[in-house]
This record gives structure tokens, C-alpha cells and sequence, in this order.
RNA sequence: GGCCCGGUGGUCAAGCGGUUAAGACACCGCCCUUUCACGGCGGUAACACGGGUUCGAUUCCCGUCCGGGUCACCA
């Protein structure tokens, strides 16, 4: 019974990476991992209707960025391939015809329309299938298999009785069987649905933990039945809170686009970076034993536990999430910071030469997402047209009329320096601010003030003064004196 | 509508019969400070409701209400 246990993530490949998606393959990698287990990649692409070119690589990719390693797959092979379900469709029909055998399933006739007709006719919302083919003599069904009529298999539900099982996070769920569906397990074009391929698929891969939404709790019992009939042993069911959006109403739904960014792609395009991103929906339906917030992947594998799953909903919460990414982004080192940010400034700083670990050093500690970046530094390239009222500040005690006596001193005060530095330039101002008997900030608005035109900047003056360089600057501030007078 | 699941501050959440009901985000205030931010300190704010069980219920049971999920030849 101590056998190894192995996860599995099964995405559709439908273009792109829902975060609740994401959670779920980041809890099935954790369980694997946490256990000593394996975590396998399966493709499910058995809706041949809905495939979008170039999904699967978006998966690949994403996972990759997410250090979500999987140990099999369709990409990295292993012994219980393949891992993408198109290429399994052999499989699945000698498994629906032993069902077939064992009169746990049977082949159903009934075209699309008949089914369409039954539910228009129905004022019951969840009158489903008539099982209309459920008894059909074998002459019957022989015959119409000759004659070529297209069918699909069904699964033949018990009438009464009550189908229970065990959930790691929900613990014991019963449902009576009379409100289970003669669900299909192989339809019409010969493909297997997400439900049989999902248990044949499970069961054949060894898959011991089967992790997923909580939006399958209710179709759970049909699984169980399913591997019943099969007579295999029943692997652990962890279910998993889902993950909501607020509506602008205040009430919730599950997370989708109408709330804002929901794939791992749009996330990353926001300026959230993959770390945050893993670490913050770790969280997002767990908690740990302790109160540590702070966890880098190796550490949830360390601390993960399924006791720790909660069961209800949780609302995505994107304040939250810019706070831990505004964490990781002070984590950094200047050099690893100047280099993730390197795309945006490049977005902001066209033809400048700038120092761009200096720009990076006055920028870390006040970016909380990387698309912030282009507006807070845009000045350096290009000073704004400002108004001149900006030089007036209250705490700074600076007005009209003392700012160009301030500014013509601090023109007269860099320009002698020897050097350009951001000592000098401090050292230089500070000692202004003395002899004048001013405060710092009397001096230093005005400076930062016509250097930049903003009133709000990542840096003080001298740091800005220091990045701009001599020429640029002197010549800001003389423009900044004109304006004054 | 039937069935299933859930319900601790605005949000994420500890708690698992006796607590001043943690912590984090957000928000507010103060301090630091050459702006903003960072940082430090402090504050507002919660057990959905009604019955039981019990010496004692946020915690256990039942009902109500509210919320969510699910009822496809989609996954």
C-alpha cells in the first residue's frame, strides 16, 4: 500500500493560464513533491472542437516560468505515456466495451437533436436524459450498430442507493444515485469525455492523488462508480476551494476576465513577477501551521500540507498580490533589479544615457510592479511642461518668493563644484541649506522641483541631480529660474 | 428548481469547548525624512441568525438565512 505517490496536472490546452488553474497544478506539485512523489503533465485536448494552436506551449512555458517542474510528460517523456490524450484514443474504447460487457454502460442511439428537444420540452432545469436507450434489446442495438447509426456509450447509473466517498479537504460526501445522469463516456466522434478519459487515464498513469476544483465535487460520485465497475482502487480526492472574483456589486463569482487579469500571462504583462505571483496563491485556500507569509517555492514544499487546504472560496485579491510583489522586488539585488526592469526603462528612456543601477537603486523600494515604472522615470528623458505653482510646498516652507532665490543659489553652489557626484551634490546642498539658516527641504523642493518638473519622484534632489548629469541638470534648473522670474 | 459544499473584520486567514478572538493586505493617524515611497509605532474593524447539547459555545447538533458550485457528445 506504501506506494509512490504521483500528481498530475491535466489542463486543456485552451490558450492560456487561468490562476485558478495555476493553483491547482502549483497544490498538485506541492502534494507530489512534499510526499517524495512525482508530478506528472497530461495533456487533455479530447474536445477536438475547442484546440487552439500554440496552447500547449503556453503551458509548457508557463509551468517552466512558475518552477513548476513535472517529471512526465509529453515534453519530457516517461514510462507511462503518451502524456496527451489525442494520442490515447486507442485506449479508451476496449475499457467503455468491457463496461459495455459488464452492463455498466451502454450504446445510445439518440441524435443530438432528440436530447436538444427533451430539454426545450422540460421545465425541469435538471431533467437530463430520458435513458431513453438504457434497455435496448441486443438484437436492437446489433441492428442499429449495422446500420450504421452513430451512437455514443453511456454509463449505466444505478436507480437507488446512495454513492459515498472520502475527500481530503471536504471529508465525507454522499450523493443518492437517482440524481446521477446516465453520463457519456464516449462520444459520437469517438473521443472519450474529460470524465472516462480522465478515470481510465488516472488509473493506467498510477496517478494515487487526484486533485482538481471544487467545481468537480459534485461529479465525483459518477468517478466512483466509474473505478468501482473497473474494480480499481479508488485514489485520494483533494478538492480544492475555488477562487473568486468581486463583482463590482460587492457580490462574488468565480474569478474570470470582467475582474481583471486571470492568466498567469496577463498577470506577468501587469508587472507581477512569477515568484509573487506562486508564492501569493500558494496562500489563496492554505494556510501553515505557523504565520509566515514569505515562501519561496522550496519552502512550500517543506511546509505544505493537505490539512492545511481550507474549503471555502477565496477572492482573488490583487492589493495583496502587489504587496508580495513589491516584497520580492526589495528582495532583489540592485543588479538583479536594474536587470528585470531593464524592458521598462528602455520603454522610458530612449536616447538618454543614464546610469541605470543608480535609476534602478532610487527605484526598487518604491515599485510594487514593474509597469509602473516607465511614468515614474519618464522625466529623465524628457522634463514635462509644469506649473510653476509646483514650487510651492508648505512643509518644505517654500513659496514664489523664496524658491528662485533658493534655485539662483544652487546654481551658483553646483556650478563651482570641482565634481559631479551624489557626495558632492549633497554635500554641496546641505551646506547651502546651512548658510542660508534654511531647512534642508527649502533648499532641496525647488531643486528637485525644476530638475524634474514632478512633485512626486522616485529619489530626492541629489539623487536625481546625480543621474541627470551636470549639463542636463544646470541647464533644468537655469529653466526653472526663468520661469520663476 | 433538485443535489452538493461553504459562512471568523472590506480581503486572505489562525482558532479545533473556557482566548483580552492571532497575524497579513487594505484603510486611518503619528514618527522618520529633501517629495513620494520604504521603515518604525499605534488605531478602526469580525465569530450571519435562531434553537438545542453543555457548568460553559466562534468551536458540537438541528433549522433559517446568505453565498458558491453543479446538473453538456466542455473540460
Amino acid at each position: 500500500m506504501s506506494e509512490k505517490v504521483r500528481t498530475r496536472f491535466a489542463p486543456s490546452p485552451t490558450g492560456f493560464m487561468h490562476v485558478g488553474n495555476l493553483r491547482t497544478a502549483l497544490y498538485e506539485y506541492l502534494i507530489a513533491k512534499s510526499l517524495g512523489g512525482t508530478f506528472v503533465l497530461r495533456i487533455e485536448d479530447t474536445d477536438q472542437e475547442r484546440k487552439v494552436e500554440g496552447a500547449v506551449d503556453i503551458i509548457y512555458h508557463t509551468l517552466k516560468k512558475a518552477k513548476l517542474f513535472h517529471d512526465e510528460g509529453p515534453d519530457v517523456g516517461g514510462e507511462y505515456g503518451p502524456y496527451v490524450q489525442s494520442e490515447r484514443k486507442d485506449i479508451y474504447l476496449p475499457y467503455a466495451k468491457q463496461l459495455i460487457e459488464n452492463d455498466k454502460a451502454y450504446y445510445c442511439f439518440c441524435s443530438k437533436e432528440r436530447l436538444d428537444m427533451l430539454r426545450e420540452n422540460s421545465d425541469d432545469i435538471g431533467a437530463g436524459y430520458d435513458r431513453h436507450c438504457r434497455n435496448l434489446s441486443q438484437e436492437e442495438v446489433q441492428e442499429k450498430l449495422n446500420s450504421g447509426i452513430p451512437y455514443v456509450i453511456r454509463q449505466k447509473m444505478p436507480l437507488e442507493g446512495t454513492t459515498t466517498f472520502e475527500d481530503a479537504v471536504f471529508g465525507t460526501i454522499s450523493v443518492d444515485n437517482s440524481e446521477l445522469q446516465d453520463q457519456i463516456l464516449v462520444k459520437a466522434d469517438g473521443y472519450p469525455t474529460y470524465n472516462f478519459a480522465n478515470v481510465i487515464d488516472d488509473h493506467t498513469m498510477n496517478i494515487t492523488h487526484v486533485v482538481r476544483g471544487s467545481e468537480y465535487l459534485s461529479s465525483t460520485p459518477k468517478y466512483n462508480l466509474l473505478y468501482e465497475a473497473f474494480g480499481w482502487q479508488i485514489p485520494t480526492y483533494v478538492h480544492l476551494p475555488l477562487i473568486m472574483g468581486k463583482n463590482d456589486d460587492g457580490s462574488v463569482s468565480k474569478l474570470s476576465k470582467r475582474h481583471g487579469a486571470t492568466s498567469f500571462e496577463d498577470l506577468i504583462n501587469d508587472g507581477f513577477l512569477p515568484e509573487a505571483i506562486i508564492n501569493y496563491i500558494a496562500l489563496l485556500g492554505w494556510a501553515p501551521k505557523d504565520n509566515r507569509e514569505m515562501f519561496t517555492i522550496e519552502e512550500l514544499i517543506e511546509h505544505f500540507s493537505v490539512d492545511g487546504i481550507s474549503k471555502s472560496p477565496a477572492v482573488f485579491d490583487y492589493d495583496k498580490l502587489e504587496w508580495f510583489n513589491g516584497e520580492y522586488i526589495k528582495a532583489m539585488t540592485t543588479e538583479q533589479f536594474a536587470d528585470t526592469a531593464m524592458p521598462y526603462f528602455r520603454q522610458a528612456i530612449r536616447t538618454k544615457e543614464l546610469n541605470w543601477v543608480k535609476l534602478a537603486s532610487i527605484l526598487q523600494q518604491r515599485t510594487t510592479r514593474l509597469t509602473q515604472i516607465p511614468e515614474k522615470i519618464a522625466f529623465f528623458e524628457e522634463q514635462p511642461e509644469y506649473d510653476k505653482e509646483m514650487f510651492v510646498n508648505k512643509k518644505s516652507k517654500t513659496n514664489l518668493d523664496n524658491s528662485p532665490v533658493m534655485l539662483k543659489a544652487a546654481i551658483e553652489a553646483l556650478d563651482a563644484l570641482p565634481e559631479w557626484t551624489h557626495d558632492s551634490l549633497h554635500d554641496s546642498l546641505m551646506e547651502l541649506a546651512k548658510t542660508l539658516e534654511v531647512k534642508n527641504g527649502t533648499v532641496m523642493w525647488p531643486v528637485r522641483i525644476a530638475a524634474s518638473g514632478m512633485t512626486v519622484t522616485p529619489g530626492g534632489a541629489v539623487e536625481i541631480l546625480d543621474i541627470l548629469g551636470r549639463e542636463e541638470s544646470m541647464s533644468r534648473l537655469k529653466k526653472g529660474l526663468a520661469k520663476l522670474s
